[in-house]
DNA sequence: GTAATATAAGACCTAATAGGTCGGAGTTAC
DNA sequence: GTAACTCCGACCTATTAGGTCTTATATTAC
């Protein structure tokens, strides 16, 4: 339903994690988990394929561990959500290659595709500096 | 991996049908269905939710089926996503009420949700009207 | 050199949910 | 009235995302 895994997340949080709070901007998959309650195995896993990206650069041995692979300000969410969940569709059909059953009687398939680039283009022009960006938007409700 | 279901692609192929190329703008569920080989009784279910949400009317009996409920020109995806899938949901933290693990500590929810209000407005802005206008997009590939 | 700590990579299990199926109830035409 | 057709809502299943476990490999501190 339009929803990016949690995977995607919990890569998110690591990146952002990197780029404002890590020491020195390194820190290991295992501290990462801690800090944020996610199992560590997964996040090793999510973090492996950020580096197979690029997108951070990894260090082995002790006192190593993960940082950005170059500056928060070029790493855009399309990034970061291609790098984990492969290339971004929003249709089952998903390219040139598998078409799916109802390929030819499709009325609505490049009109859809269309909109998927409008969605693309939204992902591509926000940047993890700018998430990191905290203009907090603590709605002020108050609980009586 | 911001996916529409299954089920949004068949209801929106419905309803493009019944916009477009119904006799009289009705058919049943079994005549689309057999239109664009999609399970029968998948569709029924799909046209079901959206006769809940008013996109569809329903007539029963004999000759019965399905009209759109209201012009296709107000007819948004938004709304058709929505019927069939829900509240559009970017993040697995859906709304206040129900916070997942990371809520306390989770500092790209922010970020996250001004990203879900652009989609939903590409979505919001892109009407069953528009889709229809087929200005065919046929890529000229020869096959040699 | 050795022990400790880190990533790398793969198989494997489990639980959520998207996708698909079934029998029944309501309407209409004749 | 009855038969044919429709919608309707509960139910089941298969896929996959999410999570776990194990082994191997590289780096650094001592």
């Amino acid at each position: 339903m339009l929803r990016l895994s949690k995977k995607t997340d919990y890569g998110l949080l690591a990146l952002n994690y990197l780029a404002s709070e890590a020491p020195a901007g390194v820190a290991s998959a295992r501290v990462i988990a801690e800090k944020y309650d996610i199992p560590v195995e997964l996040l090793a896993k999510v973090m492996q394929q950020m580096a197979r990206s690029g997108l951070v650069a990894a260090h082995k041995g002790a006192h190593g561990g993960y940082a950005l692979g170059r500056a928060a300000s070029t790493i855009t969410l399309a990034d970061i959500v291609e790098s984990i969940d492969g290339p971004l569709a929003i249709t089952a059909c998903g390219r040139d290659d598998d078409p799916c059953d109802q390929y030819g009687s499709c009325t609505v398939r490049d009109p859809l595709w269309k909109v998927k680039d409008r969605i693309l283009s939204v992902l591509q022009t926000t940047t993890l500096a700018e998430m990191g960006d905290k203009e907090v938007h603590v709605p002020l409700t108050v609980r009586i």
